[in-house]
DNA sequence: TTGAAAGCGCTAACAC
DNA sequence: GTGTTAGCGCTTTCAA
């Protein structure tokens, strides 16, 4: 395959000097036309293309971003991930995007491939709350970073996340209305902000309407199938729920199998409402009521934390914390309370 | 934030050489216990971390590979990703991925910030299928590089392909089972090889039950709602077809739409028959029909032909070309043809 | 406007 | 087992 040529080949090729042959190609020093021209030519000859590594080591900005999310085959984190590509395009970064698979492991490995590449900055969904201010305190150096999604409110870090408190509260608020009472609150684990901070919502909703104490929260883990389970068995009891918020959208998918497993009508004998929106859901049955996130603000927001660090201003910046609000959308797949009339068949 | 350590201050540090340091960080020569512990200690204390980008310049291998996807938010690319980052995990290697939005030239882009990153693989799933090959054409050095998907058989490339035309051959062969003569056959556009190995398959199909010519191919571009109105469009006529192969999953998605917009029986009124098979779709009603993707085998041999490419074997090796059967899965969106009862209304 | 030369942080000969 | 040193390809003073 032959070695790569270098900037001293088309130097000496065009007959200049590297330091000239460099400024054609960076720009950063006027140049002669004739110069440029003979350097132009020597560089479509040769096929030479600027080895960024090198520059890197040299110092200049990379104009490379790094971007982590815990797990790239969830479309809510591949919608990000699309979102920030299009920001960084239209604005003459490149992108690198690595996935944590929800292992705060990997995501260390992720990121500190990335740094050790030397990125300008960096946009991370972090697997949980602390992964990343617990780099940042392991002496790993962080070039800026934006928090997005979660880890809000981490200290030292700019941070964008949703207002999951309010569109929990939103959410338990529709499903009141419609007259359930007995409501199960699905999702993963405690141990994300966020997931927490949804079950405060629904907490508050249900508080204020008399119904203190009356949620049931089922943690069943991030495997599908042992969701699935844990639901199912809440909808196996005889005062099963007639209602499940499923607090992201892996645990509605595991909601809907359970409850079609039963044989459960939606939102006939069982109301679902999800977390996080996207296309298919207004395609396929049931059309998904859900919470959904604001999806283009998380981007653009991130991005414009990201940006203002990059830009070389004088002053030292504030850490700036955004919160986002979301949306309730009413589809079909939930209705009014009715009672319990169907049996569940014994597993 | 200070300077970031380098090798040379954890050496002084530790009072031995750098070449010592560096050999207890990479462990290519052997070090006498002493230094070791020394050095280790000089690399906590600072909070030493190698800089990759002026090991790679020094000419060692990066153990990072490239991968590059035309669509983040496609499940299906999503799903190769995933799988690839797993096997990358298992064999030390990090992964640097890039999105092109189904653009040739911002895959240019992508790719080359990724080469010059001194990658030592690739793998593409390229926008279009001559897009990567003509890349090495316009001399762009590319490490060892294997196609997946998409551009199977370019010339100079290992590729990893589904069967595409024996899938859709299934499909087609299965639609005529349940009686279906007028069968739609609705893609993006007729450009990518893996799609028109899709049309030959149905056609293939359609002459050995003697319908050569039956066939009905629907090209609506790339957008959501272009296809859509397509499919509407032919779904309007009084001759519709009572059956739709959707070539894509984006294209089944489009199909359900238009068959639910004119309130069409799925499958009573139309069958409909996908391309791509993913979780959601054995949970949302109606559970599609769908000729699924090999992915775990093209993710499998894709790795494998990229790591024999960098394992330093001596022999050079053949371009090796991979085909991989794709499976009908048959659910409840095709059933048998029945009579066109039902009128359309106009748009 | 141009050129010569000094490194960026690291690894790999080549000595000892 | 350890140290010295010459670069990798590039950018950037500094001088001309």
């Amino acid at each position: 395959m032959g070695k790569a040529p270098t900037i001293r080949d088309v130097a000496a090729r065009a007959s200049v000097s590297v330091a000239t042959a460099s400024n054609v190609v960076n720009g950063r020093r006027p140049v002669g036309e004739a110069s440029r021209q003979k350097v132009l030519d020597a560089i479509a000859a040769l096929g030479y293309r600027v080895d960024r590594s090198a520059s890197a080591l040299r110092g200049r900005a990379t104009r490379l971003i790094g971007m982590a999310v815990p797990d790239i085959t969830n479309v809510f984190f591949a919608s990000l991930i699309h979102g920030v590509e299009a920001l960084a395009e239209r604005d003459g970064y490149d992108l690198l995007i690595v996935s944590s698979n929800e292992d705060a492991g990997v995501e260390r490995r992720r990121v500190e491939a990335l740094v050790a590449r030397r990125i300008d900055g960096l946009i991370v969904a972090p697997a949980t709350d602390d992964s990343v201010p617990r780099l940042a305190t392991e002496g790993l150096r962080l070039p800026p970073t934006v928090l997005v999604d979660r880890g809000a409110g981490a200290p030292g870090f700019d941070t964008v996340s949703a207002d999951c408190e309010a569109g929990a509260y939103a959410a338990v608020e529709h499903l009141i209305e419609l007259g359930h009472r007995d409501i199960a609150i699905l999702g993963h684990s405690g141990h994300l902000q966020n997931i927490a901070l949804r079950v405060s919502g629904c907490r508050r909703a249900l508080g204020e309407s008399g119904l203190e104490g009356r949620e049931r929260v089922i943690y069943g883990g991030r495997n599908l199938d042992n969701l699935r389970g844990a639901i199912e068995m809440e909808l196996h009891r005889a005062d099963r729920p007639t209602a499940i918020f499923a607090l992201t959208n892996i645990c509605a998918f595991a909601a809907i199998k359970a409850a079609r497993g039963l044989n459960l009508d939606i939102p006939g004998d069982i109301s679902i409402l999800g977390f996080d929106d996207f296309a298919w859901m207004s395609a396929l049955r049931p059309y998904l009521s859900t919470v959904a996130q604001p999806k283009e603000g998380l981007v653009e927001e991130s991005w414009r934390l990201l940006m203002r660090r990059l830009s070389p201003n004088g002053a030292p910046l504030e850490i700036e914390r955004v919160e986002l609000p979301c949306a309730l959308k009413v589809r079909e797949s939930t209705g009014p309370a009715r009672p319990r009339l169907k049996a569940v068949a014994e597993a």
